[in-house]
DNA sequence: TAAAGTAGTTACTTAGAGGTTAGTTTTATT
DNA sequence: AATAAAACTAACCTCTAAGTAACTACTTTA
């Protein structure tokens, strides 16, 4: 049967691609990997400028995930006002290419993407 | 100021990484796609069948949404019992390759995203 | 003494993604 | 006349990602 070698990604939990995929199909931290990406260091409040429409708890969420694994690093400076900066770690470096080639993808396929989509939902209202 | 030449990030739905990542960032399209991907055809419950714990819900709304975007084909024959036959299109399978380095990495890279997650976790517990 | 700056936290609310179960269609089979 | 088969659809429910708004701590500046 067909199914048999195709029953691994029936898994889940033990899952690499779910477990990780899922992390960063959230709606911000693609974003912050990127902008990190391009300035090296960013302050919180420079990241929350940069983006514009995320808010300070989705902000704060989004980076202690990336720091929870691994993606990111947090470094506190024992200053008032206080002051903090976050940065790629290699391990979060070494993903942006990735992102960058499925971005890329996106960007020149988007108008063909978009055209078949509202084609489709013409055909269906 | 340095968040000129990142303005680009910040607007939303006329970008394309939103739009495309958006879609497929979603639990089931890119399984649905690399099975599809394996077996060039496949009939919903094979789909089903392979996937295991997707229902049969999720499975439709995400060919729909496949078919929508152009990335999978759907061919109906007028049999009774019906028969269905979802493929990927030439666009979709454009895109495995990207998915597919982006899954390498998230094996590569799996364990110690885990053993940093745990880390993390316990140090706020 | 009040405001402003920095990096958040907390409590509350909402939209929507995803899941469950049952029903539909048409014909062949027992 | 009941059941099965394939590929769904519809109604309903639940849970969680994400958003809003207010509040915190500490110090400097007006």
């Amino acid at each position: 049967m067909r199914s048999e070698n195709l029953k691994i990604f029936a898994e889940a939990e033990t899952c690499p691609a779910r477990n990780v995929l899922d992390r960063f199909g959230d709606k911000w931290s693609t974003l912050v990997i990127l902008v990190l990406n391009e300035e090296e260091k960013l302050r919180f409040n420079e990241l929350h400028k940069v983006i514009g429409d995320i808010s300070q708890k989705m902000l704060t969420v989004t980076l202690r995930n990336l720091e929870a694994d691994g993606l990111a690093s947090r470094k506190v400076y024992p200053e008032i006002p206080p002051r903090v900066e976050y940065k790629l770690t290699p391990l979060g470096k070494s993903l942006v290419p990735h992102i960058s080639s499925l971005l890329k993808w996106a960007d020149q396929n988007f108008s063909s993407i978009m055209a078949s989509r509202s084609k489709y939902n013409q055909k269906v209202s």
